[in-house]
DNA sequence: CAATCATACAACCGACTGGTTGTATGTAAA
DNA sequence: TTTACATACAACCAGTCGGTTGTATGATTG
């Protein structure tokens, strides 16, 4: 593994972990988890300015955890599930010696879903 | 459940992840995570000044993932593996393969996800 | 077209972060 | 006790963060 590779994981550990260090955001991650949401609907949720929860939206974007689609004026906003995939097993590898006992158990709880990220 | 505990919740998972939110502090855990290292033998292996990783260290103990334990002059890290897991829980949860479950549980409990920062 | 709604983005502000250096304290070894 | 080592902590600095307001752009509706 080349040196590089391992810059833009932690790149993108840091951007996952910073963009899930804000309640707000997790609580949007969540709310746009199952159908999407414009941003004003989420906007609506929120006991702050439109621009603040657009800007949480925007933080939440750049790490990949959501995506927006627009649908006519709106912009709909979407959780992916394969970054919060990817954050769990880097809780795997730091969690060190459980690390394969764990691994099993999210294999048995993801089920259906593929595991690599 | 009452609105203090939520607030209780959110606060260590806002710790939990901004702790995390840092590769040098996602190092040191891994470092750690097997037998423990004083905080000098720590501090040799990053390009910062012994008072940074210090702070570092400082940072994961306040979010629970690290402790102390002191031997001789030394100071011993070890990893807390429970937090991870607690972690790994809020991050199934946000997931949404148990979307369901989770949303009729909070309607039950709380019915405000909602959280005004 | 004009008017309106939804979004984007820039500029600004106070607070916090990640780093530094310097100094003080505690423990061990000579 | 003196010396040296390991840790703690305060003060400071530049950059980032989470929020604000204001303005501009885009799409829908009259």
């Amino acid at each position: 593994m080349i040196d590089r590779m391992k810059g833009l994981l932690d790149d993108e550990a840091d951007a996952l972990f910073q963009a899930l260090a804000d309640r707000t955001r997790r609580d949007i991650v969540r709310r746009v988890a199952g159908e999407g949401l414009s941003v004003s609907d989420l906007a609506d949720g929120y006991d702050m300015s439109f621009a603040a929860v657009q800007k949480h939206v925007a933080v939440l974007e750049r790490a990949g955890l959501v995506t927006k689609r627009r649908v006519g004026k709106r912009q709909i906003a979407h959780a992916e599930v394969g970054p919060l995939r990817t954050i769990r097993s880097m809780l795997a590898e730091l969690e060190g010696q459980w690390v394969e006992r764990v691994q099993r158990i999210d294999d048995l709880l993801a089920g259906d879903q593929r595991a690599g990220s």
